[in-house]
DNA sequence: GGTAGACCTGGACGC
DNA sequence: GCGTCCAGGTCTACC
């Protein structure tokens, strides 16, 4: 399989063969009790943005995660997660450090929202009771906040298949490459690569168009420390930050207006609010039945959902999810 | 505070 | 194959 870190084919590395069987490029990961791979990863949109990869067949996500997120020559190592029971199987491609070993786990466990307990699951089910039945309730996300905030920002006026390049040749130009079983591997650039670049290369190769100064400059802002007016990642992620503020801050950075901040807010785990684009617009005709302009159906919309009051988004969201599913069945089958 | 138009790309369509 | 039109959210200028 083109892209496969496979660990089984006798064409694979003998390194990373030897790392597997010793057991020193796997990693254990216990999960929520309700949490489950195939539902959970395939629950948002960008399961399906580079460099994530899900294989349709043995239901497991493939990606490369750059485990020195600070530096420009990040020196990636690619992941394999599959499903035990209540354990994540992590593969490797290659042996990492006690500290690599963490940052992996750390930035598995936010892509997978690990730290929603089953009972914050079961509140959210308590108060929309549709999704109990299915489980519903995590929604896939990057394993860094520069990476949702990025793919936030190449969402935005753009058809998903726009959407769907520009991730890809933002990891294929910006981004780390290594080489598993004899197949190249792309990371996310990170927050430094992507500081680094030259605004026309990301127009002319990654087609990123005119978002080109401002994801450069969202970059920037994301390696200046926070003295220096660089963007206070701890602040954003804190949950005592009220969401008002939150939202405020979030509007104010390049390529980020209402409908970004808001989606980047669900991403920190804050549904309360809905990002309203003409896909909520569309929801709300198509689905609930609501007339008028598109102003008046998008605030008929957050009306709607108003009553399911912080989890109003994963209402929403599972909602419209289950419409996409109804017509081309389980997001876990989809390819591409 | 509200609104109009420009910003880019890629797909659909007509010729 | 070429030209035109359209969809998509943000940003700026203007009222």
């Amino acid at each position: 399989v083109r892209g496969d870190i496979a660990v089984t084919s006798e064409k694979s590395d003998s390194g990373l063969k030897r790392l597997v069987t010793s057991g020193m490029g796997v990693l254990s990961i216990r999960v929520p009790s309700d949490f489950v791979l195939a539902r959970d990863v395939c629950s948002y949109g960008y399961f399906m943005l580079a460099p994530n990869q899900w294989d349709v067949q043995r239901q497991v996500l493939r990606r490369v995660l750059s485990v020195r997120e600070g530096t420009v020559n990040s020196k990636p190592v690619a992941v394999e997660i599959g499903q035990r029971g209540t354990t994540l199987r992590v593969t490797l491609s290659r042996e990492v450090s006690g500290e690599e070993r963490e940052v992996v786990r750390a930035q598995i466990a936010r892509m997978l929202r690990l730290d929603e307990s089953a009972e914050r699951i079961a509140a959210f089910h308590a108060r929309d009771p549709r999704f109990t039945k299915s489980g519903r309730g995590r929604i896939f996300r990057s394993p860094t906040l520069f990476e949702d905030v990025v793919k936030t920002v190449t969402s935005c006026n753009v058809q998903w298949p726009g959407t769907i390049t520009m991730n890809r040749r933002l990891c294929e130009v910006l981004g780390s490459s290594i080489k598993v079983d004899g197949v190249k591997l792309y990371a996310f650039p990170t927050a430094a690569q992507m500081a680094k670049a030259r605004a026309t290369t990301l127009r002319s190769r990654c087609r990123v168009g005119y978002r080109d100064e401002r994801l450069v400059e969202l970059a920037r802002l994301f390696t200046l420390p926070v003295r220096k007016g660089g963007i206070d990642q701890a602040w954003l992620q804190d949950a005592a930050t009220p969401d008002e503020q939150l939202f405020k801050a979030l509007v104010k950075l390049p390529g980020i207006g209402p409908y970004a901040a808001a989606n980047i807010m669900q991403l920190l785990g804050r549904y309360g609010r809905l990002p309203l684009d003409t896909e909520a617009a569309r929801h709300g005709r198509e689905v609930l039945g609501v007339k008028g302009t598109t102003a008046s159906v998008m605030r008929q919309v957050r009306e709607h959902f108003a009553p399911f009051g912080e989890d109003a988004f994963r209402s929403y969201w599972f909602e419209m999810w289950c419409v996409y599913e109804a017509k081309r069945g389980p997001a876990w089958e989809w390819v591409k």
